[in-house]
DNA sequence: ATTGAAAATGAAAATGATTTTCAATATCAG
DNA sequence: CTGATATTGAAAATCATTTTCATTTTCAAT
């Protein structure tokens, strides 16, 4: 049994591996899909029946802290979390099954620096997500 | 005493304009910071003292729907509102004051088609968020 | 001005999500 | 193997928000 590669990084950065952590990185990892603490720990207690819904926020949180997964930020709420996209990527989100895609190109360069220079502000940050439909849901 | 244009459109809407209510829409009126429930709550006692927490709940809620004020999404939480601004903007928010500015003039449209091209999603809706430093905390 | 129906209020209780505590268990370096 | 220590899940605690409800306030109709 070979581990997944989330949990070798979470191995190397002094994290033991257990089969609690192994079952919500691997339904974290599978899902396209932005999944709540309570529908990861529903998923993962198919593979490992005995976790713990503390199990699941502990996980989540060091996995948020290795860069691996993101919290998804949405009009119904902001608690669900998805793999964390390669490089400067943003999320394209489907409102109907909240199935998400994530891409890069955005250029707001000079959109930025215009409002930088307008307003006094140094921008250092910014976020951009798009909502919509997805193929089979419209 | 003249009411503020906001007790205005929500006495048009069927709400009835009472001292309570005053006190939290002045609050939010006036600020140019997202400000948190509780934020608004401590800041409306000051000129109302009497008031309840949920009534400071009820009326950022009945806001929100007239389109008077919105959510702010951060990292640290999402449950902060600040006045809606008019027509098709975004916020520029400081990340140490909290201090909100919002801009207009995101040309966004080319790269939105050719993400909706790119995937097959139709993409109905965006949001775009800048963070920093504004001026004086710089 | 008075009245009364309906809306609004705030206190308290209920809920729901997340965090903390803790005793028992599992991992893994030595 | 062994033992130090990280991890676990149950239960309790905390925290934000919502619901309930008896009382008060608003305001349209007299
Ligand atoms: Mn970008
Ligand atoms: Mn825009
Ligand atoms: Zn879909
Ligand atoms: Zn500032």
């Amino acid at each position: 049994m070979t581990e997944h590669p989330w949990m070798n990084q979470l191995n190397e950065q002094g994290y033991r591996l257990t089969g609690a952590r192994r079952a919500v990185v691997e339904t974290m990892a599978e899902s396209t899909h932005a999944l709540t603490p309570i529908e990861v720990y529903d998923k993962a207690r198919e593979s490992y029946p005995a976790l713990g819904l503390v199990t699941v926020y502990r996980t989540l949180e060091a996995l948020e802290e290795q860069g691996l997964i993101q919290r998804v930020h949405r009009p119904e709420g902001c608690q669900a979390f998805i793999t964390a996209p390669a490089g400067h990527q943003h999320l394209l989100l489907c409102k109907q099954c909240g199935q998400a895609i994530s891409f890069e190109g955005d250029d707001l360069e000079s959109l930025i620096n215009s409002i930088a220079r307008r307003t006094g502000y140094q921008v250092t940050e910014h976020w951009l997500q798009l909502f919509g439909l997805c193929p089979s849901c419209k």
